[in-house]
DNA sequence: CTCCAAATCTGAACGATGTGCAGATTATTG
DNA sequence: CAATAATCTGCACATCGTTCAGATTTGGAG
């Protein structure tokens, strides 16, 4: 069983971005803990040891996946965010709420991607005292630039201004992370995301749903 | 490396706690997946047979690892709690932060244990559709009596109390799992606190921090 | 106390896994 | 065209999870 597919030539071409693509949709489809590396080498059409070119070991491979999956999931809120393009409060709110609400339909459409990128895989190297990953993450632009949009756009109040990011992605993360673990029901995340409006003075428009019990 | 420890009597006495014991040790400082069944039973000086005889695969004896330590979690914010014993607002708003608190710290102080009660382990089994695993849980009970307390003493917004278990355990377990995993730096639980207490009404007492940044 | 059945643990074995190393194969450059 | 570098293979080793037949011990019935 997964005997090595026949390749044109000798050399693969791009065996590092292969590796990586085939890794991840093994992790999606089976969890990151149950990852193997001669599978995936085998699903590429090579032998296990040629991922040592690549990666120092099977935790790198992995940490590369979810390098790439920050990456889609910034480019998935952003489409979801263009879908609501004007300038006033109303469609401010709309972005915020498409914003928080991509990042939970992510986790829970592929929660073995969503797990790997937030479990111990993909350390983050914080020794040099430079830029935290926060500061650098397209993630956290979006949230900054939401929130300043709907501060602009007077429909947020300014004295919760300062505890924005820290509240909207705390919460939304939270509740994210604990659906997906089976703590919490799948439906609180709609009371999370009312919560979180009401919180940042942020009115509650018609397409919020009732409280969770 | 990792011989049997030569043992009184064949009979262990009470391999499964023993195991269980050894087991949360091991994950603690090694991390749940790197966690190797041999080496638990050689710890408890027994062959890796023998674990077989009380959980049917390695995943089990996991999960019976992460039932432990969900009580442990609750005991401690027992404890935590129970050093502000008073009976007013000041007092109710205290035993909120310090349940807060003390599962952030919980978080912090062992990493590698909180990665375990909410990652790919402990399954929960929700096909019979009756209780939720958080409807029964003790540390959901707490928060709810927590904010019971809160409202009851006046230091909380009526308005926000319906909201007040999700928007607290998904943005207190959101900040305690991006800081443990390297993507918000330590200080922002303070922060997050703080925007807590001003979210549900209660207002901000002397022993807060700074906004971070 | 004796003996037997049930409970508990061992030992060896199997297939699969991560990883290192010597060498084969191909690409690239002078 | 030759030689050097890049890339990949084959084999080996230790370890892992798991199974199963059998050894050891316990507890209860006579």
């Amino acid at each position: 069983m997964a005997l090595l597919k026949p390749r044109a030539s000798y050399h693969h071409g791009n065996l590092q971005a292969a590796l990586v693509a085939a890794a991840k949709k093994m992790v999606r489809e089976n969890g990151a803990e149950h990852l193997s590396l001669r599978a995936v080498a085998a699903q590429v059409g090579v032998s296990p040891s040629a991922a040592y070119h690549y990666f120092p070991d099977k935790d790198a491979l992995i940490a590369g996946v979810g390098e790439a999956l920050f990456d889609e999931l910034a480019d998935m809120q952003e489409r979801e965010m263009s879908k609501y393009p004007g300038v006033g409060a109303k469609a401010a709110i709309a972005r915020f709420r498409a914003l928080g609400r991509a990042y939970f339909d992510w986790a829970t459409k592929e929660p073995n991607l969503f797990r790997l990128m937030f479990g111990a895989f993909c350390s983050i190297e914080v020794d040099d005292g430079s830029l935290s990953r926060r500061d650098e993450s397209r993630a956290w632009q979006l949230l900054q630039s939401s929130l300043d949009d709907l501060l602009d756009t007077g429909a947020m109040s300014a004295a919760m201004r300062p505890y924005g990011e820290i509240l909207a992605w705390s919460s939304v993360h939270g509740a994210s992370a604990l659906i997906v673990a089976g703590q919490l029901p799948t439906e609180a995340f709609d009371s999370l995301l009312d919560a979180l409006n009401l919180s940042l003075g942020v009115s509650i428009e018609k397409n919020s749903r009732k409280v969770h019990k």
